[in-house]
RNA sequence: GGCGGGUUAGCCAAGUGGUAAGGCGGGAGUCUGCAAAACUCCUAUCGUGAGUUCGAUUCUCACACCCGCCUCCA
């Protein structure tokens, strides 16, 4: 099983620390909004990781945070008067419920900043004692870049350079060192209103970074597996994760950093002002389901930029069809043979997570499946597998709709005409019924009857 | 300006130093009373230019366009 490490930039064989077991961290939302569908593409990428590290049989404890204080949280809470906790359970627990819709599975553990802020507290202290941060005239305490060499391993740059926007860039705000030193602590301001937290350096709240160090190492421990996030968030955010906990504890942090690519919607950046911004109730609301949306989401490589759009829904709709129509008709139907199948999909998952390879596999072996006839002990052996198959990709496998006795009445009468050779009135049966969503087919043991 | 990613058929999207998976859509058939489902065939000289090579879409170098990061955005 190989990955693409950011730390290295090649794809590397997975070996956990302490197999099977293995550490998994996964940045959450900062929830000041509704997640919309390119937050959501990352929350599928970890979801298929995970599910992927446990049908290769290890044992994942994944951990995923809740960023529950922070700028423009501290705004919503202005804007609309209410407190904190208000703001965030509301986006929280309609994030959650998005996870579910696309069948993602909860993380083990989901901390929240705003309960964890003891730990960062410590680990700021820590900082300070080994000179790795310092408190700064207006109550603040920064991370002290040049007290890491290492800084810019993660994200393969060079701290200081000229180039570089940070170091054009004036600072007004802070009492900074050094242009690229990151804040740990903030000093309370008026603005933040309730919004506070006791501290050694007096009331304040804790920097963004902070949070992530501190939970994962509470939860996975000071060395861990892997991390992952979108690829927006390599730098800054976990290069100064990497700072502060190798700074604070001596020791390697994380062994494998993953990151997946943006999306375009419509070919092009999602932006409110294209009109392209979608949450995942915008998607539901105009009729697609979870579902096709995950389907659409996992069609690219989590690497490469995906082009998400209507059309897109609409292939995925088509392709998930076809897949439902395989496996419903497998029972009646059923297997010559059961070639690859599954070492294909394998082979394609162990490669970085070739989803893309993974449903290119499946197609073509429902392909060569419906070209013959299938044995009732191989159509089981085939079912067997894609379930095992759909634990990773989270599918789910199709359900059978029993057509209600009044469905089945008209199928009959419209079976009886067929044979009177009445097809003015059979086809009259099968246009009402396709009124009611019922489609026929006839085969050669008879009409059946499907949702559609 | 710095770093990184991308550019494959109408759309989406894998992949390989020896002329390119898969899905969707489209066209033509088989089957069917007609359909549906399924199957068969067709639908790409892999952004542009040059180089390396017996041979490049795949390697190298330019160029173009797109995207991300470079002040807390997945």
């Amino acid at each position: 099983m190989k990955f693409f490490n950011t730390l290295t930039r090649t794809k590397e064989e997975f070996v956990p620390l302490k197999p099977p077991h293995v550490g998994l961290y996964t940045c959450g939302p900062t929830v000041y909004d509704f997640v919309h569908i390119g937050n959501l593409r990352a929350f599928m990428f970890d979801d298929l990781l995970r599910r992927w590290l446990e049908y290769r049989g290890f044992n994942v404890t994944h951990v995923m945070n809740i960023t529950d204080v922070e700028d423009r949280i501290i705004n919503k809470v202005r804007e609309s008067g209410k407190p904190l906790k208000e703001v965030t359970n509301l986006y929280a627990t309609a994030f959650l419920a998005d996870l579910d819709r696309l069948n993602v599975k909860r993380a083990h553990i989901i901390p929240r900043a705003t309960e964890a802020i003891p730990g960062m507290i410590a680990m700021i202290e820590k900082l300070i004692a080994g000179n790795h941060a310092y408190v700064s005239d207006d109550k603040c305490v920064y991370y002290s870049i040049k007290s890491f060499p290492e800084y810019g391993k993660l994200s393969h740059r060079q701290v200081g350079d000229q180039s570089t926007a940070v170091a054009r860039i004036k600072s007004d705000d802070y009492d900074k060192e050094e242009m690229a030193d990151f804040a740990l602590w903030k000093a309370w301001d008026e603005k933040d209103g309730d919004v506070k937290w006791d501290s050694p350096w007096g009331p304040g709240r804790p920097g963004w970074h902070i949070e992530c160090s501190a939970m994962s190492i509470q939860h996975l421990g000071e060395t861990f597996d892997i991390h992952c996030g979108g690829e927006d968030l390599v730098f800054p955010h976990h290069e100064d994760e990497i700072a502060q906990s190798e700074a604070a504890t001596g020791k390697p942090f994380v062994r494998y950093w993953l990151h997946n690519a943006h999306l375009l919607v419509e070919g092009k950046k999602m932006s409110k002002r294209f009109n392209n911004y979608y949450a995942l109730g915008d998607l539901l609301a105009k009729g697609w389901s979870g579902r096709e949306v995950r389907y659409v989401l996992l069609s690219a490589h989590y690497r490469d930029p995906l082009n998400f759009t209507m059309d897109g829904l609409q292939a995925a709709r088509s392709a998930l069809q076809r897949m439902d129509e395989f496996l419903l008709k497998l029972d009646a139907n059923p297997a010559g043979i059961v070639p690859d199948l599954q070492s294909r999909f394998d082979a394609a998952m162990d490669d970085d997570l070739n989803t893309s390879a993974a449903l290119g596999a499946l197609f073509e072996f429902i392909r060569e499946a419906n070209k013959r006839t299938i044995a009732a002990s191989e159509a089981a052996a085939i079912l067997a597998t894609w379930q095992r198959i759909d634990q990773v990709l989270g599918f789910g496998m199709p359900v059978k709709s029993e057509a209600p006795a009044e469905v089945l009445a008209l199928v009959e009468e419209r079976q009886a005409a067929r044979k009177a050779k009445n097809f003015k009135r059979s086809d009259e049966i099968r246009d009402q019924l396709a009124k009611q969503r019922w489609g026929i087919e006839d085969t050669p043991k008879g009409p059946r009857a499907k949702r559609i």
